[in-house]
DNA sequence: AGAAAAAACGTAACCACTTACATAATTGCT
DNA sequence: AGCAATTATGTAAGTGGTTACGTTTTTTCT
């Protein structure tokens, strides 16, 4: 292990985090090869755990190998090459599947893990031993850790946190004269890439005075350093109702929650303007800009869009008074929800929306809501 | 991660340890390896520790580079090689010393660094709270575990543990006419291994009982099974000593402990005589031998060996009340250490002798007793 | 001063896997 | 039944290093 003198791995702590685990586990792994290398069997450390499954499973193919160990199967394949090579396992086609392998142990394989199989306890007890030592349960860290690996890959958690970092040079603003060009090409070029520019979006996209702002709407942008990388439009469709049109991020700002601060704010706006509903046609092949939309809490709707627009092939529909009704709904316990939920709207510091549905029974309401309490008071 | 269906390394628990640390780190390697991967800049993650050290300390060797990432030196030219690719570094022989080539990061390199700065700032937060979500002092556990495995590589526990299996299987017995060949040819193997065998050898080898038993002495012999694995002699020696004589171990069973077990029961046999001290003649180039003498006791006494034997250049001495007479001289303590020192000698699972080295202050004695008692009480 | 030992770097080959891509057999769908 | 999709295996090349061994300088030790 690590001699005198300074370990930068060690050194940078929470950033070199991986190396440093990853430093150790082989350090463990290559000590447990030498113990195994000094036995004097035809056996090598990476075969070990193919040989203890196929020991206790008679016969197995590739494929299920593969997922039971957790690695890739031309790994299982490469070993069974050099397993075979030593006469530890047969492979025969399976009569049934004729893509099928299935790998089973020789007697001399058996007899190979009897072998060492002593060795493996005393393996087992060291390392017990080791762990106990080390002070902490670190069989429960690991399987909590794989666990919220699982749930959330450090690849999001890092990725999030550069997006937030990114919005905070995002800014929201209001429709003016100088940012007119800008609806039209930020639209065009989603358009042009996913369907076509039909007639009426050229009429809407350069006419934005006319179509939207005399309408009773507003026009959004997002400004980023001196880059405009997003827009959406609002405007008033009936007596109560705000219609929300037009939303478009710049492709390379995608997937940092720009749509989601620009729907926001239109949202934002529709809610001062005193609407009680929000509605907007998309269609299904807008995954992401779908997800985006149910996540602030619009539903797909059950009335069919205008045909206005060729590609709009659903309507959805946001109710402003939906979690106001819902707590109504409830009953007795209404007053003391009413307070927990301003209080988690208030204080929840990425979004000002909340999606609904993270406040039914079961999912969010029960664990999420805790979980946020802790962070806002720790 | 880790999706549906079984998971052996998992299942194997403490005895696939390592191999489940290492994928946990090599799993969270990848990811942040995406993140930098997705950063439009020319770096590759692994190079990071280097640009790091490169960045912060001007220039550097190779072996400097290595030491402080401890990485092994080709690893350091080969990333070298690549970074100067990209124009990253520049390499320069050292004026002063022809050998060495000093390492610098050209302005693209630091600029390069400064652009995955703030990267790395949300990548360590990220790590941060991970590790605080994870429950446990994760830091602080792998800089425990690389501490214990300095004082003890994985390695030395599972052979202390293999030889303490093996050893339960050694019978130490006592002089038998069906032995007599062994005392010669166990000698003989590593007489002509290091040094040649001398008349005086061959004399005493081939009259066990003349020789040894007829002087008040005795010879053990270890066996294994079947076999007869290593042996011993003690003899008389003037009125109160004994004389350690013809040690010997089979090559294919040494440093497990026999030699050990033949030595304690040898010096046992010169206690039940009455023997006050114990002496005997060996060689600095026995490195093994004599370490082993010296943990039981024995000391490189001022006196010179008899002129028996060529090889033989020193002489230790073990006094059989030397640990009595040391607590005599602590005075006042002395009946309490004396109590002490009977329940470590007793309990003390592997060996039944201690060497008194390990009682000096400061060193076992203070450290280490609080250890034995703890293991022993758990 | 001269020789042996040690230090610093260089090179090739290997290691334990993975990624990427290909092919054949089977299954599912209409 | 016929064809696309899926499943199971095969293969080549890459990855992020390491081990093993060699060469050239420098240092150390008489």
């Amino acid at each position: 292990m690590s001699k005198t003198g300074t370990d930068l791995v060690k050194h940078l702590g929470e950033l070199a985090f991986a190396t440093r685990l990853k430093r150790l586990a082989e350090n463990l792994q290559a000590d447990v090869g030498r113990v195994y290398r000094e036995m004097e069997v035809e056996f090598e450390p990476k075969w070990f755990t193919m040989l203890y499954a196929l020991y206790h499973n008679q016969t197995m193919s590739v494929v299920e190998l593969s997922t039971l160990l957790r690695l890739t199967h031309p790994a299982i394949i490469q070993f069974a090459e050099q397993m075979q090579e030593r006469k530890l396992l047969t492979q025969i086609r399976d009569k049934n599947d004729a893509r099928k392998k299935m790998i089973t142990l020789t007697e001399k394989g058996r007899k190979t893990f009897e072998k060492i199989e002593p060795v493996l306890h005393e393996i087992e007890l060291a390392n017990r031993d080791f762990l106990r030592e080390s002070g902490t349960d670190m069989l429960g860290t690991i399987e909590r850790m794989e666990r919220l690996l699982d749930e959330k890959s450090m690849y999001r958690r890092v990725n999030e946190r550069l997006n937030e970092v990114f919005r905070r040079d995002v800014r929201i603003v209001n429709y003016q004269p100088r940012l007119k060009q800008y609806f039209k090409t930020l639209n065009e070029e989603w358009l042009k890439k996913y369907f076509s520019v039909e007639p009426i979006d050229e009429r809407v996209l350069s006419n934005p005075t006319k179509e939207v702002l005399n309408h009773g709407g507003e026009i959004f942008f997002a400004e980023y350093k001196d880059e405009v990388i997003g827009t959406v439009a609002v405007r008033k469709e009936g007596e109560h109702g705000y219609e929300i049109m037009k939303m478009a991020v710049a492709e390379q700002y995608q997937s940092k929650g720009v749509g989601r601060m620009l729907l926001e704010k239109a949202i934002g706006f529709a809610r001062e303007q005193k609407a009680t509903f929000l509605e907007l046609d998309t269609s299904r092949k807008l995954e992401k800009a779908l997800k985006l939309y149910e996540d602030v809490g619009f539903k797909i709707s059950d009335e069919l869009p205008s045909q206005n627009y060729e590609r709009c092939t659903i309507k959805m529909r946001l109710d402003l008074n939906s979690i106001l009704s819902a707590i109504l709904v409830t009953g007795g316990a209404g007053i003391m929800m009413w307070w927990t939920l301003k209080f988690v709207l208030i204080n929840s510091a990425t979004y000002s929306t909340i999606p609904l549905k993270h406040f039914i029974p079961g999912g969010f309401w029960i664990n999420g809501l805790l979980d946020l309490v802790m962070k806002l008071v720790s």
